[in-house]
DNA sequence: CTAAGATAGTCGCATCTGCAACTATCTAAA
DNA sequence: TTTAGATAGTTGCAGATGCGACTATCTTAG
């Protein structure tokens, strides 16, 4: 019989009536729930580095870390799709980072709906700031498990994100067993 | 020397550039944004069953599970503090659920700032035709990990919540021994 | 008792973001 | 060629939510 875990927010409050009856649902042990506020709660943790720091909400981080990782030019459309981001927040970020210069566009000649889109220098360089502090937060709220734990879990945020249909499936799938 | 890992949007678009460059950043394996866009996705593979079915969003939803789960009264600001969900949220929410008569509230008289909040037979009644539903839901989603994974999972996402102090800390829960 | 500070809950305000309509452009079929 | 439909990107609008001010109430120190 497992113990009693315990699972309320940590702010001095007594625990819930922990009833493990069927038809009551314990919201500190429900997936979703804990997903939400972990996200929550991660990003606040990181905010105060691309935010406070940097000026950059999450839409306009999503578009530096398409843009750099790629290392090359890219429509907004391809970084609306990859980020799981709405292309009207994508069109805003962009216009929010060409206004402070950290992105420019050109045309695409192929096709003049779309622009391509790339980091200006002054971009890259804050970019290339960025990088190492955001991996060095990432690492902080990681430092809590074991390296096998980091790799469990990795590789079950993959399986989450392969059913949801998250990342590319078939043949491409094949490739991921390198965690 | 890892293989290439395929990480873009499930969206026909080829791979991005996949140099491990230490000034590059691959989104797709950071897992700050690997749990925002999960959480995002869960929570919308979710909604259809309290939002669009029972109209209640995502505060709403808080605000019963907490109070069906204690199955107790209890005050707005401990649901607040419980779910990590903004006072003033939780207050809109409940005026909510009020209006709809699925939540009550009767008078502390031991301090009369705070009111307890109950549900109704009526918002008891939605609270336990839910319940099941998002329950199965649940499972849909944990469907592709085995029941190691899950364990796995779930002890990986409570390790990280302790580090962040999403639960109760062992020497609080001494004081706490209601469980 | 009084005054200062803490706490519960409400509400206005500003911000963020998804939706949908719109323009411009491209593609495909008749 | 013409026309219908798809796609890239922008923008107005509305809904949601965090912040902070505000009221009412409680607590504690003097």
């Amino acid at each position: 019989m497992p113990k009693a875990v315990s699972s309320q927010g940590a702010t001095g409050w007594r625990a819930e009536n922990a009833s493990n009856k069927a038809s009551r649902l314990d919201l500190f042990r429900f997936v979703p729930f804990r997903l939400n506020r972990l996200a929550a709660e991660v990003s606040a943790a990181l905010s105060g580095e691309y935010q406070q720091r940097y000026g950059l909400d999450i839409p306009e981080w999503r578009v530096l870390a398409t843009l750099g990782f790629r290392n090359d030019a890219c429509s907004a459309q391809y970084i609306a799709h990859c980020t799981r981001t709405h292309k009207s927040t994508i069109s805003r970020a962009v216009t929010a980072l060409m206004t402070r210069q950290l992105v420019e566009r050109v045309e695409n000649e192929d096709d003049r709906r779309e622009f391509q889109l790339r980091m200006t220098r002054k971009g890259k360089a804050l970019y290339e700031e960025l990088i190492p502090r955001l991996r060095r937060k990432e690492q902080e709220i990681l430092s809590c498990l074991s390296a096998q734990e980091r790799k469990d879990f990795a590789l079950v945020l993959g399986k989450i994100e392969k059913s949801l249909d998250l990342v590319q499936t078939s043949k491409d799938a094949d490739n991921t067993g390198a965690y």
